[in-house]
DNA sequence: TGTACATCAGTGAACGCGCGTTCACTGATGTAC
DNA sequence: TGTACATCAGTGAACGCGCGTTCACTGATGTAC
């Protein structure tokens, strides 16, 4: 078993002499690189999307020399990866923040069809808090075989695209769904509200306002509810 | 008035040496070299989608050694910039020729729903057959202000945007829609099939053959049309 | 119709940049005795 | 508890690359006389 040793981190007088900007350590070994790397990669994401993601500069900002990266990482796309994980990760926890904040109630088809609503909106709420790591989280998505993997799950250990169809078994079983309309509904929904995401974040519809873009999430929730 | 003299340019024998990839003019003057370098960098998009329209490359295609092209475009963003333009246009032209393959019909409502079907599954259409350029048109797309502008056009005249309008107007007038739904229904529709068309080509549905993209295709404008 | 000239499209050479990646190294760590 | 040693995380220096962009130029063009 092997035991982590921290090392403190701190910005005080040093006896290596840096330039101001860089982050200080006292002793030769980092204590988690590769954690700091992918928390170096992750701010990187969110200012500037995934190009943002170079390895370089995530050196630079974890204090350290630029091959020590590879070390704890194949090659640059390797750390893109990880970040990329990490930003899917985000993802869940917005959403799942917003299904733990529904309203609790007794009638089981309404709990259900509040579970879906809370899905989409914190999916566009994350995409509009957070365009840089939504735009990471999707730069390097493999495929639907991937989208169970346990590095995308938020903290209840499920991936947003669990979380979809979460939600959507729950409207079958309160009845809010016709069972022959469960195939791929995951996909139906995902299409609608991730389509509003990218228009809203990258596309035609940025200049929209904060109320504007919220009512029209609600909107396109609307039409996925009645469309499915 | 100016006039442009078109020079005849050939790949046969050349008095100036060049590496065999490398297109051949044999005239000083290139002809219509903006136009040249717009269809290089298309080439380039439909290869590999923005980041591949390297103002270098363009030229290297054009034959024109690279800061020719400053003669026509301030920068590289403003050829990026062209190349989006135009990748509009071909995704317009997609439309224009799905909406024209609509049967014929006296139920004014039917022919409506069927336009309105034809901008989506042209829209689906051409980002399957070409990511690379749909992913360009949507790089540098600036807001909902641009989404009219001529340059982004097909060869009626009306862009991607204007066309979605232009069929739920015809629902409208056709009573296959309730004016009252009417408003900001382009942003829902197009949310549908455009969330759709991303996750088909770079996101988690990348894996699906053409069979099950175009049968999912379907489901999202089906669901589109009941839940607008 | 013929010539001088201004225009400006394309040339040639060069720049500085930051990137990803490789190499041989150094020195802190934890472990075996 | 003390020491020798293998491990391997991070260093230091360097590489080649292709990029966007700038500069002073050259030579084909169309136009004014």
């Amino acid at each position: 078993m092997l035991t982590h040793k921290v090392y403190t981190v701190h910005n005080s007088e040093m006896t290596k002499k840096r330039t101001a900007a860089q982050p200080v350590r006292d002793t030769y070994r980092h204590g988690d690189l590769r954690r700091a790397l992918i928390d170096a990669g992750v701010a990187l994401a969110r200012a500037g999307g995934p190009d943002a993601v170079v390895l370089r500069a995530a050196t630079r900002q974890a204090g350290v020399v630029p091959n020590a990266a590879y070390r704890h990482f194949a090659d640059r796309d390797a750390l893109l990866q990880a970040v990329a994980s990490a930003a899917h990760a985000a993802l869940a926890d917005a959403i799942e923040a917003e299904w733990a904040a529904c309203p609790a109630t007794d009638d089981a088809a309404q709990r259900a069809r509040a579970h879906l609503r809370a899905v989409g909106s914190g999916y566009l709420r994350f995409a509009r808090a957070e365009p840089g790591l939504f735009r990471t989280a999707f730069a390097v998505y493999d495929d639907l075989a991937k989208a169970a993997s346990p590095e995308l799950a938020g903290k209840s250990g499920l991936t947003p695209f669990q979380l979809v169809g979460a939600a959507l078994d729950e409207m079958v079983s309160a009845g809010a769904l016709p069972a022959e309309r469960r195939p791929f509904a995951e996909a139906l929904a995902w299409s609608a509200v991730h389509g509003l995401a990218t228009l809203l974040i990258d596309g035609p519809l940025r200049g929209l306002d904060a109320m504007q873009a919220e009512g029209l999430g609600q909107r396109v929730i609307d039409m996925v509810e009645r469309g499915l």
